[in-house]
DNA sequence: CGCTTTTGACCTGCGC
DNA sequence: GCGCAGGTCAAAAGCG
């Protein structure tokens, strides 16, 4: 309907294992929602572009078998630049999509 | 002062 | 039809 519309954008999922759940790739953050999941022993935080066109919502869950593991889960497309210079082979890899 | 973070409530979809 | 699961938004407080 009006917010399950089609999921047309494509989802990129990280395993990285880190001891920080959020991995700052240039883009600024806003954390809007924090729930747990069945599947995971851990809440899963949802976090979202502060850019006013940029509608990029990013899901970082913690692996309940590694809890220095974390999946970072992209969501959608950065439709504008970044705030820090694209330095990282990462940032290609989101661009080539 | 502005922005970010945190928790709860509410909504929608699916299964039984 | 109800319950469960997942997801999103809102308001208030704290920090820079």
């Amino acid at each position: 309907m009006k917010m399950r519309r089609k999921m047309r954008e494509p989802r990129f999922c990280f395993q990285t294992r880190s001891d920080v759940d959020v991995l700052d790739d240039g883009y600024k953050w806003r954390k809007y929602g924090q729930k747990v999941v069945k599947n995971s022993l851990h809440p899963r935080s949802y976090y979202r572009c502060t850019h006013n066109n940029c509608r990029v919502k990013k899901r970082v869950e913690r692996l309940s078998e590694d809890c220095r593991m974390v999946i970072t889960t992209y969501e959608g497309r950065h439709t504008h630049s970044p705030s820090e210079p694209q330095n990282s082979s990462e940032h290609e890899y989101f661009n080539s999509f």
